[in-house]
DNA sequence: GTTGGTGCAAAGGCTTTGCAGGTGT
DNA sequence: ACACCTGCAAAGCCTTTGCACCAAC
């Protein structure tokens, strides 16, 4: 069941605004312009939940201006993401889901039921380090999700075959 | 008659030969038939290299009997993951790459230059402890494969820009 | 002869791209 | 004014599916 994403504590002048002008000006200081569909995606991202994906975001620009284009979005979170603002995760099949940068924790799937675990960081701190001192290798445990078994379907799964 | 894909013509039985009439033996007793196609690929996938997507596979097959389509492929590769003969492993972007139901290693794919890197199960080992104890949960190491970026592409991307 | 497999073509799901016209600076 | 951005439609990539014929048992 989700838990972490909710909105940020109330205070006097919304922080996300902050955060949000902020973001505009590095886009701005790149070349960029301030459209509305940008300006709108960026309140929706650090306005709702995490593991949304490019269809969910869609979705919520359009109840505010229905004429935003999925591919617009789609281009936006790409640049969002050469910013470092938003990175993406494969959980699995189906769409990739998009989250802020700040989020450092990888996700556990379940193969059979689709289900979806937050794992932090630090879970794959000795699966980095054998991968940096065996391969040199820098692993990113936010992009692709790790599969396997949650336990509600392990224990469905278990008894291989009974008969009928 | 024909002498396509039947066990070794001519000369004494290769010992994937044994292997092959062993998964023969399983779908012929869960009610499938022997065919060309299914007795081809399984030649194919008990000979070559490891990490090959559907459409080298078809291709291999093909170089020997044209006519096989793609399709049969994925239909045969996905019965022969039912039965534990193959598993198929998502190495980033692109198409899924199919080895051997034995092969217990996973992947470290660099989302820079693409290379492939196997990693042996017990590098995920700490991870599936920390898994199985804070969330009852399975890991998968084969099924999805470790982003991250390889030794070479860190030094290249490192020093971001040190000018002329 | 029955069941299941196959070739082919078409669709499906997600994402990217080409283009012509509109928009921010 | 200029480049950038957008909406739209179409394509692209990998994989699955519907269907009529054929082959294995």
């Amino acid at each position: 069941v989700t838990s972490l994403g909710g909105p940020t504590a109330v205070g006097a002048a919304s922080p996300s605004d902050e955060r949000i002008e902020s973001v505009l000006a590095s886009v701005r200081a790149r070349g960029g312009r301030v459209t509305t569909a940008r300006r709108l995606l960026l309140s929706v991202l650090f306005r709702g939940d995490t593991h949304r994906t490019a269809e969910d975001l869609a979705s919520e620009v359009q109840a505010i201006a229905p004429d935003v284009h999925l591919s617009t979005i789609y281009r936006n979170l790409d640049e969002l993401e050469q910013l470092g603002v938003v990175v993406h995760a494969h959980l699995g099949h189906g769409p990739a889901t998009y989250h802020l940068g700040s989020d450092t924790h990888g996700h556990l799937v379940c193969e059979t039921c689709g289900s979806m675990t937050e794992a932090p960081a630090d879970f794959f701190d000795a699966l980095a380090s054998n991968a940096r001192a065996h391969h040199g290798f820098a692993i990113d445990h936010r992009h692709f999700a790790v599969l396997g078994q949650c336990q509600a379907c392990q224990r469905v799964d278990g008894p291989p075959i009974t008969g009928a």
